[in-house]
RNA sequence: GCGUCGGUCGGAUAGCGGCUAUUCCAGGAGACUGUAAAUCUCCCGCCCAUUGGGCAUCAGUGGUUCGAGUCCACUCCGGCGCA
């Protein structure tokens, strides 16, 4: 059975994980580290594949729940999977929907996301036992999870080989198994029967994957286990031993982070996953936590950060994210970011851009999004290149310094 | 001139006797990290303050009432109709 993906190490560090290098995928080249972009229902928000391609991204996360619901994995794979519906002709992934067992589940209705800051002791205690929720439209079961449809509330039931069948169906290049995503506001008890949860759950995706490949002659995508764990270094250690030692194509870390327990959790975890397959750091996509990320060996990013900016009017610059839609940019003729080399930089004002947000004109959230793609992904780029070059360190201090005065 | 309907925070509105005057837009700011997101939150009469507090306010002036944006009278302004 050939390997779905090469990957390859071009360059690592000095006495640091990271390292840069190339994936093959069917679809094309993946140069490492780099920022994938989130296409969740086969579109990257506001920005056609042409446009997408415009921005330097080599590659599109697309997601599983949002398309068994619509238009349904059975139709995306009639009209010739993922590629060639959205017309994207690069390397796709998809995610397991294990995601939205989190944000449709223990988040949902709660001011929880991917990344937290927890100023409150007290919000650390499990909220699980409360009354007066809001239901939850995901439920966590033995088998599986059930999610009630957030657009017609509709029942459906998602086990870990369901998830697979779909992801089969969508046919990325890249997929992974289903997982769960906890809050880390959860006790240390939940997190561990829920790790333990994901744990066989990797197992069940893996053998799954394995029937399917089998069955179709060994051509198929290639899978990425992911590792869990919250923020106990013992969980995620074991967690990274336990996902590492089994035979996936290469490893996704999740989790929903308080800021300040990312670093400790990725070092952890990226001290035992094995060094030549690619790890990929779901969700996070902050420029401080990208660097934070690259240097710690991480290989693949994605983050709805930049599109989800983008539409809003928050704009990344080299010194730092501005609401262009404020005040002080309506009379401001000069370009978004001066150093930056996308063509929205090239072509229109602040001014300009200020205007179409205060207009809701839907132009301003595709130019806000090419910008914003364009910049995170260049800037990995950039963070490869130094690596190739030898002056990661350099090149980071440099960056932040500006970025974050 | 007569009749009639109306004048509510920058605009548009709701409120038709009961204590904090509604909502939308505009305006000001903030948030957003495997997308329930072209979204969401807060502020938007004045003055202090740290939570909070004080004072105003529904065209104007009187009145009825325990209590009036709301009822009555007159005045001013506007729309419409009739002369």
């Amino acid at each position: 059975m050939s390997k779905p993906i090469k990957f390859s190490i071009k360059k690592e560090l000095d006495g640091k994980p990271g390292r840069a290098g190339v994936i093959e995928t069917p679809h094309g080249t993946i140069h490492t580290p780099a920022f994938v972009s989130v296409g969740t229902k086969a579109s990257v928000k506001a920005l056609t594949p042409e446009q997408i391609l415009e921005t330097g991204a080599e590659v599109v996360l697309a997601n599983t729940y949002h398309l068994y619901l619509e238009p349904g994995d059975e139709r995306v794979k009639k009209f010739g999977g993922l590629q060639k519906f959205m017309n994207w002709h690069g390397p796709t992934m998809t995610d397991s929907g294990g995601f939205q067992v989190f944000s449709l589940g223990a988040a949902y209705g709660k001011e929880i996301s991917k990344v937290v800051s927890i100023t409150d002791p007290s919000q650390l205690l499990s909220e699980r036992s409360l009354d007066g929720e809001e239901p939850r439209l995901a439920k966590i079961g033995q088998d599986g999870v059930s999610f009630r449809s957030h657009h017609d509330g509709t029942l459906h039931y998602i086990t870990p080989e369901k998830s697979i069948d779909i992801q089969h169906n969508l046919g990325a290049d890249v997929i992974f198994a289903f997982d769960e995503c906890t809050s880390p506001t959860e006790s240390y008890q939940y997190q561990e029967e829920a790790l333990e949860r994901t744990h066989r759950w990797a197992k069940r995706s893996l053998d799954h994957h394995n029937s399917l490949i089998r069955a179709n002659g060994g051509i198929g995508p290639a899978l990425f286990g992911i590792v869990q764990g919250g923020r106990e270094e013992a969980l995620r250690k074991r967690s990274a031993e336990f996902i590492g030692g089994l035979d996936f194509d290469g490893f996704g870390i999740g989790g929903s982070f308080a800021k300040e327990d990312m670093e400790t959790a990725v070092k952890w975890v990226n001290e035992i996953l094995p060094k030549d397959k690619p790890r990929h750091l779901l969700g996070i996509g902050e420029p401080e936590d990208l660097f934070m990320g690259v240097e710690n060996g991480v290989d693949l990013f994605d983050c709805v950060a930049p599109t989800r900016n983008g539409r809003g009017g928050t704009l990344y610059t080299s010194s730092g994210k501005i609401n262009v839609r404020n005040a002080e940019y309506r009379e401001d003729t000069g370009p978004l970011d001066p150093e930056c080399g996308c063509s929205v930089c090239k072509n229109y004002s602040r001014a300009y851009l200020c205007h179409l947000y205060r207009a809701h004109e839907m132009l301003g959230g595709t130019l806000g999004s090419i910008h914003n793609l364009y910049f995170i992904i260049n800037l990995v780029k950039q963070m490869r290149q130094a690596i190739l070059d030898g002056n990661f360190q350099e090149f980071k201090t440099k960056f932040l310094s500006k970025y974050s005065k």
